[in-house]
DNA sequence: AACTTTCTACGAACACCTTCGTAGATATCC
DNA sequence: GGATATCTACGAAGGTGTTCGTAGAAAGTT
């Protein structure tokens, strides 16, 4: 689970009803999308086909309905969003980008604790 | 400084240029771009035409070359841009996008100071 | 067996972004 | 004044992402 591209929109919309919900057929994986954006069968299935090229999804062909699972996970994609970000948008300043999140968004006592604790670690480790 | 459509990849590399040089003609930014990926003048022109149909940018138009300025500011895009990522990516957990910043790239002492900084002062104010 | 449902594959349409060539106006230079 | 340079405006092309209709195969129903 290395190489792969950043998922589209309609391609994370995808990846996240697979990271919560484990492999599935096309109708399954339909199913669980939002209503909103409404979204055609067809539609689905033909970004399963792509993303099947693009790697980040393997199917099953066993069954008549083909079983898609992620081939991706959530962790690294995400962590590649972040990195985009940080390159596109705050001049790859980590701190920047964290005190725009923690600034633009109501956080949390229990969250800001969290942070915290992840701190400490981090500072521990490298110390 | 408010409503106004998230920036596409080429607006952002003129946005930032506005941002760190100020107000400048089409020639001027085109000169400030960086060289990879090489753009011809009037592909930044027209980007700026359409920038300044979106409201990303204004034009003075007293000169013959017309004079173009930011319409929105550094934060209020960068807001936008991580308030997306936390939407389509993170489930709208702060924390966790906070994480992932942290452990997705070294973050030097500096920075963890700094963050931590911040930290302490939002719990301060919203004791 | 005929009909209906469910599936995949595929092509095409549409929208958006990015790029740049060309045209025409305006200024500058010799 | 005529050639050259610089500017804006505009259209069109090429790429990518998203959508869905249609066709045809396979399974299920009566």
């Amino acid at each position: 689970m290395k190489e792969h591209p950043t998922p589209t929109d309609a391609e994370l919309d995808i990846l996240s009803v697979l990271w919560e919900h484990g492999p599935g057929t096309v109708r399954q994986i339909h199913a669980h999308l939002p209503d909103d954006p409404p979204r055609g069968y067809t539609t689905i299935l033909k970004l399963l086909q792509i993303m099947s090229e693009k790697g980040l999804v393997r199917r099953n062909e066993r069954e008549r309905a083909h079983v898609y699972r992620a081939a991706v996970d959530a962790d690294s994609v995400r962590g590649r969003m972040v990195k985009h970000l940080l390159t596109r948008a705050f001049d790859n300043s980590t701190s920047k980008l964290v005190m725009q999140a923690l600034t633009s968004r109501r956080t949390s006592r229990a969250e800001i604790a969290e942070i915290r604790r992840l701190l400490d670690k981090m500072e521990g480790s490298s110390r």
